[in-house]
RNA sequence: UCCUCGCUAGCUCAAUUGGCAGAGCGGGCGGCUGUUAACCGCUAGGUUCGAGGUUCAAGUCCUCGGCGAGGAGCCA
C-alpha cells in the first residue's frame, strides 16, 4: 500500500510509489497516452497513463475522465521538466486509479476565460480554478503572517463584537438587523472603539474578523463584508503606528516572497516589485502630498484628466490622486496628518493646528491605493466630548467610551488594515472580489 | 445617487452598420506515445435579456423596463 501524500509535499517522493487523492482539473488524451492535471487542494500535479500500462477498459475509463471527477491515483512520482502544475515539475505515473465519481459532464466552468456576471454566479465552482486558488493561498498566508508578526511582538487577540449598537463612524454604511426587544442591532464597521477599551485591560490587542459597509461603492477596491485586521496600542503615539505598520506590512510582503513563490509564479506576479517592500517606508505629510497633487493639477492639460486630478487642501484623496501618490515610491507610502474635517471624530488633534489631526493612511505601490487607515485617538476626555457634540453623535451612545478617558487615559494609536487589498496588491490582481472566497458586493449575496 | 458601457449556442465572442444566425472552446463519435487552455476530422447544439414600436425586412434603429460591469463620491 504505497503512502497517501499531498502534492505540495511530492518533491520528496521522487522515485517513490505513492497515492494522491483530488480532482481532474484537465485532461488530454494522446492516442495511446492519456494526462490527468490532478489537484488535491496543496497543488496541482499531472498524472500520465500509458495504454500499455493498464487493463483495456480501466485505460479507457481513464481517457474519457470528465473534468471535476474525484479520484485516487496511485504511481511513481518522477521528475520531468515538462510536467505542468502548481509548482509542476515533478508528475506521477498512472498505476492504479479508483475513480470515486464520475463528474457530471455539464461541469460549467471551462478552462477558458469567463465573464465577470458568469464567474462570479458560479463562484463556487470557480475557487477550484488554478487562478482563484493561487489568489486565495496568498490570503491565506496574508492571514498566518498577520497573527505570526503581532502574536511574537506582544499583542493580544481580542475580538470585537459584531452585533454593535450604534455607529462608529457616521450612520449611513450600516447594515441594521432587528434584536429581540432592544430595537435595532448594526453590523460592525469596525472593532476599534471595542479594542480601545481593550487596550486598557492588555496594552496591545488587535481584533481580526469580518467587517460590513452598506456603502453604495461599486469599484473594484469595494466589497460591503471584508475581513479587517485592527491592532490598537496603549501608550503610542503617530511614530510608533507607523513603525509596527512598517513592520507588519514588511513581514507580510516577505513572508508572501518567500511561501508563495510558487503561486506567485502562476498569477505571474512580477516578484521584484514585492522584494523592495522593506521597513522603513517613505512618510509625507498631507500639506506636502497637497502641494504636490495641486501642482500636478495645475500642469494637467487634458480636461478629462485634470477633472480626476482637481485638487484643494481640505479635501481627501480620491482613487486617482492616491493612484498618483503612489507613483513616487517603490515602496508603500505613509501620508500624515489629514485635515480633521475629513476624517473621524475619534482622532487627536495636531498640536498648535486643530484643523488637522493625527492620522495616517498608508498606500500600497503600483497604484493600489490604501491599504491601512489609522491614527492617533483622542485621550482627553472633554476634547473628546466636545467633538462628539459637535458631530452631532449622541452621547449616550459614547458613554462607555467617553469613560475609558476618565479611568488612566493615556496617548494610544491604532489602524485598520484589509485583507482583501493587502492581498491584491500582492498578487497584483485587479479587482479584490478575487481576494475573498465569496465576495459581497452591493449587487451580489448569492452564491 | 450620478456618468459610461454591455446583454447573441453551456462558455468566450463574431455577424459587412437594416438583408439567409456564425466561429472557437466545452459535449458526442473517430485519430494520434509528451500534452501544457494540446492538435486533426466529423457531429449535435439558438425564444439574439423582456415588452412595445418603425420597416417589405430588426441581433442591428426608436421607446420603456430588467440584469450586470467599469468609474465617481465614500472608504480598508
Amino acid at each position: 500500500m504505497a503512502e497517501h501524500v499531498s502534492v505540495s509535499q511530492i518533491s520528496n517522493y521522487v522515485g517513490q510509489e505513492v497515492t494522491i487523492k483530488g480532482w481532474v482539473y484537465n485532461r488530454t488524451d494522446k492516442g495511446k497516452l492519456v494526462f490527468l492535471l490532478i489537484r488535491d487542494g496543496s497543488g496541482f500535479i499531472q498524472c500520465v497513463a500509458f495504454k500499455g500500462d493498464l487493463e483495456p477498459e480501466v485505460f479507457d475509463r481513464v481517457m474519457r475522465l470528465p473534468q471535476e471527477s474525484s479520484v485516487i491515483i496511485t504511481g511513481p512520482v518522477r521528475e520531468d521538466k515538462r510536467a505542468p502544475g502548481i509548482p509542476g515539475g515533478y508528475e506521477l505515473g498512472l498505476k492504479q486509479i479508483e475513480i470515486v465519481q464520475e463528474a457530471a459532464l455539464d461541469y460549467p466552468m471551462s478552462l477558458k476565460d469567463h465573464g465577470v456576471d458568469f464567474a462570479l454566479d458560479h463562484r463556487h465552482l470557480w475557487i477550484r480554478m488554478q487562478s482563484q486558488w493561487a489568489i486565495l493561498k496568498v490570503r491565506v498566508r496574508v492571514m498566518s503572517a498577520v497573527r505570526e508578526y503581532l502574536d511574537s511582538h506582544g499583542f493580544f487577540n481580542l475580538d470585537t463584537p459584531i452585533l454593535t449598537p450604534a455607529a462608529a463612524e457616521g450612520t449611513t454604511t450600516l447594515f441594521e438587523t432587528p434584536y429581540f426587544d432592544e430595537g435595532s442591532a448594526y453590523l460592525a464597521q469596525t472593532g476599534q472603539l471595542y479594542n480601545e477599551a481593550n487596550i486598557f485591560s492588555f496594552g496591545k490587542v488587535y481584533c481580526f474578523g469580518p467587517t460590513f459597509r452598506a456603502e453604495k461603492s461599486k469599484t473594484r477596491r469595494h466589497l460591503t463584508e471584508f475581513w479587517m485586521l485592527e491592532p490598537e496600542i496603549a501608550f503610542c503615539d503617530l511614530d510608533g503606528l507607523m513603525e509596527v505598520e512598517e513592520g507588519l506590512i514588511t513581514h507580510i510582503a516577505q513572508t508572501i516572497l518567500r511561501d508563495c513563490a510558487a503561486e506567485l509564479k502562476f498569477l505571474g506576479r512580477d516578484v521584484s516589485k514585492l522584494e523592495n517592500i522593506q521597513a522603513p517606508f517613505p512618510r509625507m505629510s498631507y500639506d506636502d502630498a497637497a502641494k504636490y497633487l495641486i501642482d500636478l493639477y495645475e500642469k494637467e492639460t487634458d480636461p478629462e484628466r485634470k477633472e480626476l486630478l482637481k485638487f484643494e487642501w481640505g479635501m481627501d484623496f480620491g482613487a486617482p490622486h492616491e493612484v498618483e501618490l503612489t507613483k513616487l515610491n517603490d515602496k508603500p507610502l505613509f501620508v500624515y496628518g489629514y485635515p480633521s474635517a475629513v476624517k473621524a471624530f475619534y482622532m487627536e488633534p495636531w498640536p498648535g493646528r486643530p484643523e488637522v489631526c493625527k492620522s495616517v493612511d498608508l498606500l500600497a505601490p503600483e497604484g493600489y491605493g490604501e491599504i491601512c487607515g489609522g491614527s492617533e485617538r483622542m485621550s482627553d476626555h472633554d476634547a473628546l466630548l466636545a467633538r462628539i457634540h459637535k458631530e452631532g453623535l449622541p452621547e449616550d451612545a459614547f458613554k462607555w467610551y467617553l469613560e475609558l478617558r476618565k479611568y488612566g487615559s493615556v496617548p494610544h494609536a491604532g489602524f485598520g488594515m484589509g485583507v482583501e487589498r493587502v492581498t491584491a496588491w500582492l498578487c497584483g490582481i485587479e479587482h479584490i472580489r478575487e481576494a475573498i472566497p465569496f465576495p459581497r458586493t452591493i449587487k451580489r449575496v448569492y452564491p
